[in-house]
DNA sequence: CTATCCATGTAACTAGTTACATGATTCT
DNA sequence: AGAATCATGTAACTAGTTACATGGATAG
């Protein structure tokens, strides 16, 4: 029957493949290295860890500590590695993954009184200069080794997909202007 | 009180400011207008006209038809309209709404078998090729009229985004090749 | 003394998808 | 004969967010 996996499993599994963690490193884990792409809470961690768990997909271990709270480490198993490696060879479905609020108030933006449409073109300019800023600021302190490859990649396309809106962004405020 | 409605909620009362419709109209609709970068399905938008209605954010009225079933046509009501605006202008937060299986995918491709990463790639390149092709003719059938300005932005904007990701592949999958 | 880090969880809610259900008409 | 178009909905489920709850240790 094998139940059905969401992609936030996988990026669970996806995760303690490398390392085993427990659900506290692996929020701040997902936070360094997936949010960009695939944001993942700290809440969705804990409910997919103990799923995963009780799947067999895991196994976890009571690490007493001195000092700071006792922590539980969870590691994948054979079965996991196993689901694991069947996600990623399979085919990626193309489904559309992109949602934008800040087109959805452009296309009704005729609404908007003079000036506010400038504004929303600015708002949306400093957010995609804060994402090349951080995205330039992992790529700066990204290791030059081969596990970093992936994520080096990943960082590229959010940083090319940045700078061509920036662009677009640049015509378009630009127009306005002269209109 | 004023009851939170949902990004959604604003698409729906976005697209029935402009004109009268059905819930049927409206699907298809959206489905021309809003679906690259905000999806609203058939279901959604059923479900949000009768919370709209309810609010007193909509009206709507029971079109007897021959041939075809009958209709319930839905109008915007001042309230709605009240509400519009003030999200209209109101700021765009800068909530991250970008999800990529592709790079989650890609960033555990270390456990993929020999070539699985280069099907990957193309993939992804087709899926990109597909939304270039399907963006050019949204463009090209577009009336030149202003009505028409805020949906030519957002296809400009969508168009320059894949390219920048086809660019980025095109890079990528050289440098595969030649390691 | 206040904030942050460590650490784990539950409960309630919101948003979105998929499957089910019906039925006439018109086009190929 | 079969598919597509028109038209409206419900039910069940999945995924994700936000708020609540606890509590010691350490750094400023």
């Amino acid at each position: 029957m094998t139940a059905e996996l969401s992609e936030t499993s996988f990026a669970v599994l996806g995760l303690l493949d490398r390392r085993n963690a427990s659900g506290y490193d692996l929020a701040a884990l997902a936070d360094r290295s997936l949010a960009f792409f695939w944001p993942v809470s700290r809440t969705m961690i804990y409910r997919e860890l103990h799923r995963l768990a009780e799947l067999g997909l895991l196994t976890s271990l009571d690490v007493p500590q001195s000092g700071v709270p006792d922590k539980r480490v969870y590691s994948i198993t054979i079965e996991g590695r196993r689901r694991l490696d069947e996600w990623v060879s399979q085919p990626q479905l193309p489904r559309s993954e992109f949602r934008s609020g800040f087109l959805l108030k452009l296309m009704f933006s005729h609404r908007m009184p003079g000036g506010k449409l400038a504004d929303l073109l600015e708002q949306y300019r400093r957010s995609l200069l804060d994402t090349v800023t951080r995205l330039t600021a992992i790529l700066e302190n990204m290791p030059d080794t081969p596990e970093a490859n992936m994520g080096r990649m990943a960082a590229g396309h959010g940083l090319r997909t940045a700078q061509a809106r920036l662009d677009w962004l640049a015509e378009e405020q630009a127009r306005l202007v002269t209109d």
